[in-house]
DNA sequence: CTAGTATGCCTAGAGGTATTAGGCAAACGA
DNA sequence: TCGTTTGCCTAATACCTCTAGGCATACTAG
């Protein structure tokens, strides 16, 4: 009997593919183990349960996702950086679409903070540098942001938009709007 | 034995209310028949399947977020327009997590065209109005809305702002930011 | 090199969910 | 009242999750 070589990391990694073929909801202990031709109990040494795998795969796809957006980013400031970072999520999605959704799975505090999760608040932030917001603007800014790219992002990929034509054009006038809004920041 | 007197209709009335209750991904056949104390295979005269149930609350859910829309939005125009139907939008959202998230089903075109996503277009179209925004541009600012509006509801209620302070206070500026967004849209 | 240990994957099995087929009895219509 | 419809049931299949325990393979130390 010849060993398959689980590990957290290659089911991980698979289970990352599976997502994206078969959607992250319909990622299952059963087909990860069919895809390695093992039996399905035999993963369960190498994760806690399919609610483990999960969570790997979310701070996986949050990782890469961060890696995207931060090289996206480098040296631009401004709308350039606004364009970048909107850019490389809105790829990532579209390219990834499991592991996308994974990004929403919600984490305990503790994953969450160990995770990229972080990261990409962080740089949220730092496209506001090149829009000078007082602090307590910046907050909500970040979540409009955040708000408006995973809101269009999710909209697509899950085909509320009916794969309506335009949408390339539709995102760029969003993130004028977005840029419009940003250097015109409503006072309170 | 008496009967229990399932019909579609409560059915989907129960599997919506249940939706609330465990979140519309744990909406199942089994729940639902053991919520009727009857057995799972007598649901299966009432709906084709358990897609069917989802389905069905989806519709529903439509149905009544659009309802609260239109009546938000009843003499309304220009920003409270906006703020009106977005606060309307939310608060379903909220006070009907599991409805909200079955809105998000991707139906098939015929049960689209017959359901009251329609309706939402078209009242979302209707804020604009106060806006003047010429015809081309519409479809991108009703993306935007579209977009803003369930981003943030979205990763409000996914947990993804962690139960973060000032929710309410940074919806308000979103929507004054939306606002100077669609009062200064940027030409193409 | 070999003995002992750790580890990888297996079998067995319990329990939950989805779904179909077919049956009996209550409600209803003629 | 008798036949028909209809509502809910039992039975059975299939798939998924997860635990317990076993054996053989690979590693490690003497």
């Amino acid at each position: 009997m010849a060993r398959a070589g689980l590990t957290a990391e290659r089911l991980t990694q698979a289970a990352a593919e599976l997502a994206d073929e078969v959607g992250f909801e319909n990622l299952t202990v059963s087909a990860l183990a069919r895809r390695f031709g093992v039996k399905d109990a035999s993963l369960y040494s190498h994760i806690r349960n399919a609610q483990d795998l999960r969570v790997r795969v979310a701070v996986q796809a949050l990782a890469e996702l961060a890696d995207r957006v931060a090289a996206a980013l480098a040296g631009r400031a401004g709308k350039d950086a606004l364009v970048a970072f909107a850019g490389a999520y809105r790829d990532y999605a579209k390219a990834h679409p499991g592991r996308y959704a994974a990004t929403q799975t919600e984490l305990d505090q503790e994953t969450a903070a160990a995770s990229a999760a972080p990261r990409h608040a962080e740089m949220t932030r730092a496209i506001l540098r090149g829009y000078e917001l007082p602090e307590p603007d910046q907050t909500d800014a970040v979540r409009l942001l955040h708000s408006t790219f995973h809101g269009y992002v999710s909209l697509e990929t899950a085909g509320a938009f009916r794969r309506a034509p335009g949408l390339d054009a539709s995102w760029s006038r969003v993130l004028d709007a977005l840029d419009v809004a940003l250097r015109n920041w409503p006072p309170a």
